[in-house]
DNA sequence: TTACAAACCAC
RNA sequence: CUUGUGGUUUGUAA
């Protein structure tokens, strides 16, 4: 009860756009203003560390956060999953089906439905294929993602611009400008092949697991990562990846590549991340092809991810692009 | 100030 | 018939 009260101010703050006003350090939550300056930490720490555990979907599944998941899915007005429910039928489909919907999620007997496979041509020439779920599950995992989101800004790294609130490629690109002005003329450009496809859903929920204590949601979780993919009459089961098109994928691969980026920040590197696409900044083509090295080799030995070699590069940082631009 | 809509960009 | 997150710009209305 106590501990609910502790998130729903949290994710106040955050609904306030006050989200610079939260700093963690370790274990500790501090909360700027008058609390901080006196030297008044929020001492319920521990108590906050559980109540992230202890009663989170209960929160994802409250009315307001579900009505406000709904109207993002809406104003997105994106085409309907395998049901073929439109976004403009979800509230008749709500009103005579929700009720049951949100006691099976709470009950932890709910199984999100197939995604619907739909193949998209990219700007270089190859397909990407999309996984779009069904109107309901949308909703469902962007209620997760309001939920996430506000506990994760507060640990993800500064350097991080992909996929976040109040950060942009614009200012990704400024960090960048930042780093050459300040002599580091060469880049090392790592590009992952086909990372969403890649994440390993157990080490995903290993690394959830660390802020998220729920049960119930990590469990929801997973089945949204093994939910199945339906293309062409036939569904397919899924080992691994998050699909594309999940309102939670962009959140999941950052929580992914966190790990990443408190790598680079315990080695004193200067980078910038957008997604999964990172440069490092550094002084010398030697240190560009050591540290490209490096880093490649921790991220398939230690993530278990796919490195592309052939488009990961090392050079002086006016030759190469960088969020589609060039420095 | 709030809400809604359209377009463009990054991945 | 093509999903998603985030950002930016421009409008409309109270």
């Amino acid at each position: 009860m106590e501990h609910q009260q502790d998130i729903a101010y949290q994710l106040d703050l955050f609904m306030e756009r006050r989200l610079d006003t939260i700093h963690q350090y370790g274990d500790r939550i501090h909360v700027e203003g008058a609390n901080l300056s006196l030297g008044k930490q929020v001492k319920r720490v521990n108590k906050q560390g559980r109540a992230l555990a202890t009663d989170l979907i209960g929160i994802v599944c409250s009315h307001d956060n579900l009505h406000r998941a709904f109207k993002q899915v809406k104003r997105n007005k994106g085409a309907a999953g395998i049901d073929r429910v439109p976004v403009g039928k979800f509230s008749t489909w709500y009103a005579e089906y929700g009720e049951s919907m949100v006691d099976n999620i709470l009950l932890g007997t709910y199984y999100p439905q197939s995604v619907r496979s739909v193949m998209i041509p990219k700007a270089n020439g190859g397909d990407r294929e999309l996984g779009i779920p069904t109107v309901q599950d949308r909703v469902i995992q962007q209620a997760i993602s309001q939920v996430l989101t506000p506990i994760y800004e507060n640990e993800f790294s500064n350097y991080s611009y992909g996929f976040r609130p109040k950060r942009s490629a614009h200012q990704a690109l400024k960090q960048a400008s930042e780093y050459v002005s300040d002599d580091m003329y060469y880049v090392v450009d790592m590009d992952m092949k086909s990372f969403f496809d890649e994440v390993n859903h157990d080490r995903l929920i290993w690394k959830l697991s660390h802020k998220v204590e729920d049960q119930r949601l990590l469990l929801l979780i997973r089945r949204y990562l093994q939910c199945g993919i339906m293309k062409g009459g036939v569904t397919s089961v899924r080992i691994k990846g998050t699909p594309q098109g999940c309102p939670l994928s962009p959140l999941l691969s950052n929580v992914v590549l966190d790990e990443l980026d408190k790598e680079l920040e315990s080695r004193g590197h200067c980078f910038v991340r957008y997604a999964d696409d990172f440069s490092i900044f550094v002084r010398s083509h030697r240190a560009s092809e050591r540290v490209k090295k490096s880093i490649s080799n921790f991220l398939t030995s230690q993530l278990k991810l796919k490195v592309n070699e052939e488009k990961s590069i090392s050079c002086e940082s006016s030759k190469t692009e960088l969020l589609g631009y060039t420095i």
